[in-house]
DNA sequence: GGGAAATGTTTTAGGGTTAAATAGTTTAAA
DNA sequence: TTTAAACTATTTAACCCTAAAACATTTCCC
């Protein structure tokens, strides 16, 4: 009879879609601004540089595989992205010894430079996108999420 | 002197690129588990089923322009997926009587039914990815994302 | 009329996926 | 031990999505 229900006017489902269309947008918003900001001042692209976030973590190298776990995209992506970091001489391919499959990529001098130049204006540049947020909501936002992306990563299509 | 700071260890930038890391995770794992149910169980493209969910709620049509600006993707991009659709039989182009320049995009019958189905079952996708985020816990989220992205789109180069 | 603005497509370049092809390594059976 | 099968690592190919820039056409408005 209730013409229409006051508390829990919204149904969780509609509720999680709201949530779901949110994090998309924001993320979205964030990441072409990066994206943009990249181009212009460093003439270079987001996924170039995750790579060399990855790589610089790591003096003796990453292989093929692990990098592409490590960014969560496909194999077949990454040899494109290295493909062109080898280009520009930022980072080099080298043959392991003990694997002949493998390859193992790293930085050189000029490509951990260029990360080390870029990586701090980055920070710069997020600090300063999300100003909203001060230290005690971001620590809040992190907690609703943590755990959400491997959750799914590792069950998505079960159940 | 003190060895490492306790309250506040993180300072608020380092908390803050910690924030958009997990939030950049998140969307992506999302993001990727609907595409690969779009494509596996309707053999449908993400991009594409936003048309069809922005046409879906407009029965006279949207011109490129608006879709392009609906969607927040470039002009040159809506042509293309448009141009698929097209071929699948489920939008149609339209030139409007009183501009030229202009052409209006409307779901066929196929489309429309097509989207109905899939909008139901991807609304149920969400809803089970999503499931640890109670009423609450979703609001608390959406409260603290609200804004931020349209703050990002119009004022991102700013300041 | 004529310049400025708007609409849509094409082009160029990069990013992303899956599936198949190659090549090397490991396991285990014969 | 030899040999086949199974597994792992990488690349390639086909397809789609994405943005920016150049272009043609049309419309707007002075």
């Amino acid at each position: 009879m209730g013409a229409r229900p006051k508390a829990a006017a919204r149904p969780a489902s509609k509720q999680r879609l709201r949530l779901w269309v949110r994090l998309l947008r924001t993320a979205r918003a964030i990441e072409s601004e990066l994206r943009e900001r990249l181009r212009v001042e460093f003439a270079t692209t987001l996924p170039q540089f995750d790579v060399l976030a990855a790589l610089a973590r790591k003096d003796d190298g990453m292989t093929m595989t692990e990098l592409s776990r490590f960014l969560m995209v496909s194999n077949g992506n990454v040899t494109g992205i290295i493909d062109r970091l080898v280009a520009d001489r930022l980072v080099l391919r080298k043959a392991p010894a003990d694997d002949r499959r493998a390859i193992v990529v790293r930085l050189t001098p000029k490509g951990a430079s260029q990360f080390a130049q870029i990586a701090k204006v980055h920070e710069g540049w997020v600090d300063k996108l999300l100003s909203d947020f001060d230290h005690a909501e971001s620590e809040a936002v992190i907690l609703h999420l943590d755990g959400l992306a491997t959750r799914i990563r590792n069950g998505g299509l079960r159940a």
